[in-house]
DNA sequence: GTCTATAGCGGGATAGAC
DNA sequence: GTCTATCCCGCTATAGAC
């Protein structure tokens, strides 16, 4: 399954790419340690000796895959925000945009997860970006003018963000056991999600009015 | 860091049972993959051998930790509904006891989610139990009644059950992201996630009204 | 640049003394 | 039952031919 083509810009057609291509399928799926350059560079019909050859290390070429996974997908998170429309419109807006990026890419936020939190040095080193956009300001100002004009009620800003991505974002890490758990199968569940787009959305406007 | 001192059932005071705790804590942190024989031995401050003389294989002594943790994990979600009091009360200790017992053990849902997820053979195995509980039924039934009490609008159990959980687990797995992210330490962040006890259920309950 | 062959080691597992 | 020593495989990484 492939999941996501997405890869730096730098990268020409040529086994530069296919190495990254492959390791970002394997990586996404296995995390660094159930990964195995064998299986990278069968994947990328290349030779296991190539790979060191262009990306010296397991450990480096690991953290070129994992820029490239968090550019992709922090910037999905922002910037809906400041578009036009109400206040109803924009959380509609990320709902449908948001929870469709995570359709797509079931395993970024998944491996985000499970990597990035055994390994919290890595956050600080690829964090810096998106940090520095000040969503946190942005949205608290939205919120602000939205209390003001009586379209919401006062919530903190970190717990109207908490919300609105755990609700998307829980439902697809979870797939797994959630689907166990409510007895669904594959086609039931993504019919599931993807209803939860409008439903959540519904389920969020009406918690902070 | 001592995750959870909850070990099963047979185990009495002895070597048999310090490798279950060293085990448990170095599986909960590290994960299968990441894991070595070698540093849960030395945690249980017994030698290698004797982890392969009681548990035959790191396969082995796996499974039993990941049923520890899961019959551990699941009871706490289920049996708070079937109690008395209003859906407003049933909520509010929902997230109370639930936002609780994660706060306590942080690791133990992002384990779950990071492991089963990649090893879903696993799920089947050891989910029989749970899912036989019957908790679905149950709380379309609570629904059911309030929604005819006009306590709550109609909404679909597995909608209801999926912003439960997604809204108390999910702050608590993705924590060094979000940390990073609102800019808070540790204890910031924890207070925080302590204010989500409370303000999460009042969040919950104006969605659904 | 691309391959084959192999070094080198980490780590799970076992043999065997006590 | 508990230890030390060791086996042996799998995997990263490199040497070196082409």
């Amino acid at each position: 399954m492939v999941q996501n083509k997405k890869i730096p810009d730098s990268a020409q057609p040529g086994p530069e790419k296919q190495i990254l291509i492959a390791a970002k399928e394997v990586f996404l799926e296995k995390g660094f340690d159930g990964a195995r350059m064998q299986e990278i560079a069968d994947k990328a019909a290349l030779n296991k000796a190539l790979l060191h050859y262009y990306y010296r290390s397991k450990e480096k070429l690991y953290r070129v895959i994992v820029k490239d996974i968090m550019d992709q997908f922090f910037p999905v998170v922002f910037g809906v925000f400041d578009e036009t429309g109400s206040l109803s419109d924009k959380i509609t807006r990320f709902f449908d945009l948001y929870i469709g990026f995570l359709l797509d890419n079931p395993l970024v936020p998944q491996f985000i997860i499970a990597e990035i939190v055994r390994k919290p040095e890595m956050l600080m080193e690829f964090f810096s970006g998106p940090m520095e956009s000040g969503v946190i300001l942005q949205l608290s100002e939205l919120i602000d003018e939205c209390v003001r004009k009586g379209e919401m009620r006062p919530i903190p800003t970190e717990e109207f963000l908490m919300n609105l991505i755990s609700l998307s974002v829980f439902p697809i890490i979870a797939k797994p056991i959630l689907m166990n758990f409510l007895e669904k199968d594959d086609k039931e569940y993504n019919e599931l999600i993807n209803e939860r787009k409008r439903v959540t959305a519904d389920f969020f406007i009406r918690a902070i009015k």
